[in-house]
DNA sequence: TAGATTGTTAATCGATTAACAATC
DNA sequence: TAGATTGTTAATCGATTAACAATC
């Protein structure tokens, strides 16, 4: 076993590999075979050493002089990396129009998310499926959670109820939270919230357009 | 003026900065008066120094010794800083779950963002309103776009389309993209992209869960 | 006043970039 | 082989943390 030795992860390269990612598998899909850390480095405007050291993290076999990376195995590799490949169960708790355009994207099982059930509050949307997901009521959430091993709540409540709805989930057995309300959830430390935060993208847009104007 | 001395900004800390502004709220909320830096850190486990600075740099008035800083005027004072006073027109293009769940969604003009119309391909959802804002047919954006001076496109498209969405809203004069479809877009460079990186949310989660998992 | 809390200057840490040797 | 491209070791840069003086 050499796995052991692997660099330690670092947050900056765990941030960049999605991008990565999406990048290697639309030159897979225009039938490339293998790609320099130059070439990805200009495309995605990043330094071409950081992109060889990010890759090295990542991959298993290493880059070949003179031919660079081998896309699929790449691809391979960064999916092994970040887990993609580990199939994670998850609930979504609110069935509004934001759960349900989650529920009804099917590209999530790319990243390994698995989402077997939706719950909510309101009794004209429970009691059927979206996209053969079913929708239970709240009071199910414990019952549900339990019986089908789930990992993930997905919190797409309005504001005023996430961290009721966060207590119930972390109740349940759930390991991690991906909040899409805009709160700050408390939780156990054992438990990972991770937040689909667009107020910051909001924030870096609005700064950015804000620095903008002002030069002109 | 004195302003011109303030601080460069840093990228760690504008990325904190909504954090601080949701925790300021909430605080608001419950009726504070004003709150230390040594609490706020506590609270959102940073480190106290951290948060000193962070303030210090978008504080107007600065803290007071022995009482911290003041919620009402430090949560102005984030608005100011992140520009979510200022306020920018934009428009959806892709009405379908996704989009309608943005369009319904009226927490956005909170940070300034104003969205006035939204687009889609799909007869069946064009010249209606989604709460009070018009879906226009594709072919109707440069119109609307230089009509209403729209600076922010946001793009609720299926991956496949997102670039050919992408290159009219820049030919249509906007300013800044916000992208939630999982690919990267190619954008002259005086574009600002925001992905809502939704892969990066979940290679963080799914790490997180296989190294927790490795563990046991 | 004494003490809590800020703001700033200095020290440490981690991430990025540069330099260069290794290799197909 | 020569040259392109990798991987690694060293240098720089920026961000975090520590120490401490300033102040209400």
């Amino acid at each position: 076993m050499k796995e052991q030795k692997k660099a330690p992860i670092s947050k900056q390269t765990l941030n960049r590999m999605p991008a990565y990612f999406l990048y290697l598998k639309k030159l897979d899909f225009q039938e490339h075979q293998s790609i320099s850390a130059a070439a990805i480095a200009n495309d995605l405007n990043l330094n071409e050493i950081q992109v060889r050291k990010d890759l090295a993290a990542v991959s298993s076999s290493g880059g070949k002089p003179h031919k660079g990376f081998d896309i699929c195995t790449l691809i391979e590799d960064i999916k092994a990396y970040l887990g993609y490949d580990d199939v994670n169960n998850a609930v979504i708790v609110g069935a509004g129009k934001l759960g349900q355009a989650l529920l009804c994207y099917d590209g999530f099982s790319e990243y390994g998310l698995n989402i077997l059930a939706a719950f909510d509050a309101d009794p004209t949307v429970i009691h059927r499926s979206i996209n053969s997901k079913y929708v239970y009521p709240m009071e199910k959430i414990p019952e549900i959670c339990h019986l089908l091993n789930i990992q993930i709540g997905i919190i797409t409540v309005p504001a005023a109820y996430a961290q009721l709805v966060c207590d119930q989930l972390v109740d349940s057995g759930i390991r991690a939270i991906w909040n899409f309300a805009p709160v700050l959830l408390n939780v156990p430390q054992k438990i990972l919230v991770q937040n689909e935060n667009m107020a910051v993208s909001l924030a870096i847009l609005s700064k950015h357009l804000a620095v903008k104007l002002q030069e002109k």
